[in-house]
RNA sequence: CGCGCGGUGGAGCAGCCUGGUAGCUCGUCGGGCUCAUAACCCGAAGGUCGUAGGUUCAAAUCCUACCCGCGCAACCA
């Protein structure tokens, strides 16, 4: 019998909610899970979230909340999103559950008494975004934090290490003897190329805040997030390690592209460390965009999976569930796309599949009494069946080898072929002629073949499969451990059963059903809505800043400058080339973050307010600016600091 | 020389790893059918597979260079 399988999402961080891209993890894991169930195997799925960390000490008393309070709020979003995704997950994991801390901590256990965790010290520079320490090559100029923007703080704390560099080898040739580990292949070559180039020792505590899991024996410190999270995968199945865990179960992680180095490095060097099996597989998929557009925060909220779930016009749950399934390539990025999504709605599952059912109970109800008939097989049937048989299979294989889109695609085309064998059977015309035999093997095999396809979506479309079961007077599908009920082939053993009753299980959008739900779905496009108009005169409050000595600012050098010329930077949206002429010599080269405010010709001409004794600062290609210009107010809404048409190139301001 | 992805008939994509008749969906045009959710089926038009070289008997597919687009990242001294 096959092994237990064991899939999970990732632990979702609770200081963001459940978006599309989240969904789309989870409703792949679910799909996964549900396709092993049909193949009788005990699968099981876990998500969760993940809850530690100083991120969110900090955002909870920023709300005067306790952290647990605040994590349990927010956990909950996606406990309750889930289900209506019609995910239904074995179980939920929270890392701040004792079941969780307890195991965690047997993990750091086992791997302190294997000798490779030690206490150091750290310091370097600490993004409390990313809530991890940064090398200053990760960093840009001024030390600030690429992905969040902010300026890192020097820390030095006591840590504890743990040997990472000692997994080096071990690593590769454990790679190296599963090529299946890291899927797909060009991020397996990614994964290797970065554990060649050389690993570092890992911090995995930190004293800088207490949120977190207390180290065994030095309550100071707690986890480092990330030995804390990864666990999970472990820790959520305690007693039933041994049943889904590797060697006996096989298991698999979802994760982005994003988080892959994690799990593909980090977390199976401390299961090595701990001397416990390393899981199958570390599957990871690509990012969406929505409408061609990266999704960005305010994207993120405006596209709510929740809400496209209950939008039954498409579909519902299912329809959702559908759309990312079949037309995003698993592993590749995708691109959601809400008008697309209507035409696929109505293309796949109303005019193909929808229809199929429509008209196959249509002609059952006319010619055949209502009850499934009898089957009596010429060359035409016998090639249906190959064909069939045959897309059957390639689905299963696509199943199992991760690939929903294409098991998608396989299964939609066996609906196809039933639509182009009614046509070729042309059942209504064989009634004419009075062949009730040929009109009986054909509704037979068109009724098989849709219960052949409800099993065949099941794992994709599960409410929309039983539905189309109920039609079929069948009942709704329960797989069971150890009954493999995916079918191998068309079978014949109902002849004489009553069917359901007929109803439209996709009915198709029509133009203006289109329209009127892109006004609804789509999210508002433009450009920059988020930025609150500033009421002129009324500055937003800028927090105060410390005072200065007058030495501090006479040592500013501020100047009137004349633009003699303005020029767009290649490649970077905000930046113009300056020729500015300050009395001197030869005119200064400034580059000024402009460009969203003015054309260049708009500058040349103007007297500008330029501080002029600043120390010139490299942008790389051989860019050199040699002073600032004053300006105020949003980038993309700048007003230039002028200087009266009067005021000499190079006159001092005081 | 930041990292990554892509450029294939009007639109959106597959094929590329493992060279050998360029395929799918939508759209257009013509036909068929009339069971069905204005649905279904058949056929046609439409592509020098980004450009230039190279390897090969043979290149969308392998190699090199370049161009263009996108994402990440970045730019407001």
């Amino acid at each position: 019998m096959a092994r237990p399988f064991y899939v999970t999402t990732p632990i979702y961080y609770v200081n963001d909610v459940p978006h599309l891209g989240t969904a789309y993890t989870t409703i792949v894991a679910d799909a996964l899970r549900r396709y092993e169930r049909l193949r009788g195997r005990d699968a099981r799925m876990l998500t969760g979230t993940d809850e530690h960390g100083q991120k969110i000490e900090r955002a909870a008393t920023a709300q005067n909340q306790s952290p647990i309070a605040f994590v349990d709020q927010v956990s909950a979003r996606f406990r309750e999103a889930w289900p209506k995704l019609l995910v239904e997950a074995d179980d939920f994991i929270r890392t701040t559950e004792p079941r969780h801390e307890k195991l965690v901590q047997s993990i750091w256990e086992r791997v302190a008494k294997k000798g490779d965790i030690y206490l150091g010290e750290h310091e370097g520079l600490y993004c409390f975004g990313c809530e991890e320490f940064k090398t200053e090559k990760e960093l840009l100029p001024g030390n600030v934090c690429p992905l969040h923007q902010r300026p890192t703080e020097r820390l030095k704390e006591p840590t504890y290490l743990f040997k990472l560099k000692d997994y080096e080898q071990e690593l590769l040739d454990f790679y190296d003897a599963h090529p299946g580990f890291i899927q797909p292949e060009t991020r397996r070559n990614e994964v290797i190329a970065f554990v060649k180039g050389g690993l570092r020792d890992l911090s995995v505590s930190r004293t800088s805040f207490s949120w977190g899991v207390p180290v065994p024996g030095d309550p100071k410190h707690v986890m480092y997030v990330w030995f804390d999270a990864l666990a999970n995968y472990w820790t959520a199945l305690g007693e039933q390690q041994s049943k889904y865990w590797e060697p006996n179960g096989e298991v698999v992680h979802l994760v982005g592209k994003d988080i892959l180095r994690f799990h593909a490095v980090y977390w199976p060097a401390f299961l090595m460390s701990a001397g416990l099996p390393l899981p199958t597989k570390v599957f990871a998929h690509g990012f969406l965009t929505i409408d061609g557009q990266k999704m960005s925060k305010s994207l993120r909220n405006a596209v709510d999976p929740v809400r496209l779930a209950e939008t039954e016009e498409i579909g519902g749950p299912d329809g959702l569930r559908y759309q990312l399934l079949r037309y995003v390539a698993f592993g590749q990025d995708g691109d959601f796309d809400h008008r697309a999504m209507i035409e696929r709605y109505n293309a796949d599952l109303g005019k193909n599949l929808g229809n199929l059912l429509s008209r196959t109970l249509g002609l059952c109800a006319k010619l055949a009494g209502n009850k499934v008939p009898s089957y009596q097989p010429t060359d035409l049937e016998h090639e249906f069946e190959k064909q069939a048989h045959a897309l059957i299979q390639s689905a299963a294989n696509a199943w199992t080898e991760l690939a929903p889109h294409r098991a998608l695609e396989e299964t939609l085309a066996l609906s196809s072929l039933a639509n182009q064998y009614v046509d070729r059977a042309a059942p209504w015309a064989e009634a004419k002629k009075g062949n009730q035999a040929r009109v009986d093997t054909t509704l037979a095999l068109l009724l098989e073949t849709l219960r052949v396809l409800s099993v065949l979506v099941w794992p994709a479309i599960p409410r929309k499969a039983d539905a189309l079961r109920a039609q079929l007077a069948l009942a709704p599908i329960a797989p069971r451990v150890g009954n493999d009920s995916w079918p191998t082939k068309l079978a014949f053993d109902r002849a004489g059963q009553a069917l359901g009753a007929a109803s439209a299980l996709f009915p198709t959008v029509d133009k203006d059903g289109e329209k009127a739900l892109l006004e609804r779905l789509q999210p508002k496009t433009e450009g920059a809505p988020a930025a609150p108009a500033a009421v002129p005169g009324h500055p937003s409050a800028v927090p105060a800043v410390a005072t200065i000595p007058y030495e501090q600012f006479a040592a500013v050098d501020l100047r009137v400058g004349l633009v003699k010329t303005a020029t767009k930077v290649p490649k970077k949206d905000k930046l113009l080339q300056l020729e500015v002429d300050l009395g001197e010599e030869k005119p200064r080269t400034i580059i000024a973050g402009l460009a969203l405010s003015f054309a260049p010709e708009q500058l040349v001409g103007q007297r500008v307010i330029v501080v002029a004794n600043l120390a010139p600062r490299d942008f790389g290609k051989g860019l050199v600016s040699h002073g600032m210009l004053l300006a105020a107010g949003p980038s993309e809404a700048l007003q230039l600091a002028t200087a009266p048409d009067t005021a000499a190139p190079g006159a001092k301001l005081k």
